[in-house]
DNA sequence: ATTGAAATCAGTGATCC
DNA sequence: GGATCACTGATTTCAAT
């Protein structure tokens, strides 16, 4: 499904659902000035075309023991070499991003790590065995994460 | 309230509801063999503890209107900009992860754009104007993101 | 998209380990 | 402190329109 198919209703049911997940249907509802049934029907809609990717609970890192996140650049020595790098870090749950991207790297991920000498096990040991070359970028603190902004004019 | 006050059961709610927001509490009870209220009373104390930062409705970029997906790396030729930088990317609604880190880059952030023209546009006009230098890595494709893993060694 | 109805669920307070 | 039970009001879900 493409986003033409949008209406106002569709924006409002995802621009509430965004950062609350559990929003009830009904208060939604309420505040469309729709039917419950509306609105269950419409996230079944978005859910099933995917639109809507699922519903997550965000969970503070270091609570759940990942006080280390960092970022890895791959700089590849041979373009054949995308696809093991991207099985490679799909087996390491800790990974939790993977792009492909140009630039100064060819493959960028984001991965949590219990502390600085894990990380630096992972990447030694999982990571860096000949497929070129590595860069990590160690966040030592997150500013701010928040959620992309639902906004009207990018759906008409 | 530091992770040495889990128990089993609030990892297996944290678990559940990890990759799943809108489980019903009672199915969780169910799972579990415990109450309903008592995992209400634990997401209840969950969420207050900031352990649980919040209920997230993932919503597939592109369908939204934001084909363009890249992060920005800054390097300030000040210790001082370092505020000034988040506060402009703050003012930036698009950029949804700010990090301060080491390495190739002071700053780090992602950013997502309509288009390759809307990015550039945003970085010119709103993010290189006297901090340093900066260096854009453009994804040209998000080949996976999955949720931290929530495993029961981390939390013994 | 709505109605209406059944099943299920969330949240509260008293009570009991 | 933490879980359970019992209960009420709200919510989800489905079929029919």
């Amino acid at each position: 499904m493409s986003r033409q198919h949008f209406d106002t209703l569709d924006f409002k049911i995802l621009e509430m659902l965004s950062n609350n997940a559990r929003k009830p249907f009904l208060e939604i509802a309420r505040e469309t000035n729709v039917s419950g049934a509306a609105i269950h029907q419409r996230i079944q809609k978005l859910t099933s075309s995917g639109i809507i990717r699922g519903f997550e609970t965000i969970i503070d890192p270091p609570s759940v023991g990942y006080e280390t996140c960092a970022y890895i650049g791959f700089i590849l020595n041979d373009p054949t070499k995308f696809d093991e790098v991207v099985e490679r870090l799909k087996a390491i749950p800790e990974v939790v991003d993977c792009h492909f991207t140009t630039g100064s790297y060819d493959v960028f991920a984001k991965i949590f790590a219990h502390n600085n000498a894990h990380l630096l096990e992972v990447i030694h040991k999982k990571l860096r065995l000949g497929i070129g070359r590595t860069e990590t970028l160690i966040s030592f603190k997150e500013v701010f994460k928040r959620p992309i902004p639902i906004l009207h004019e990018n759906m008409e």
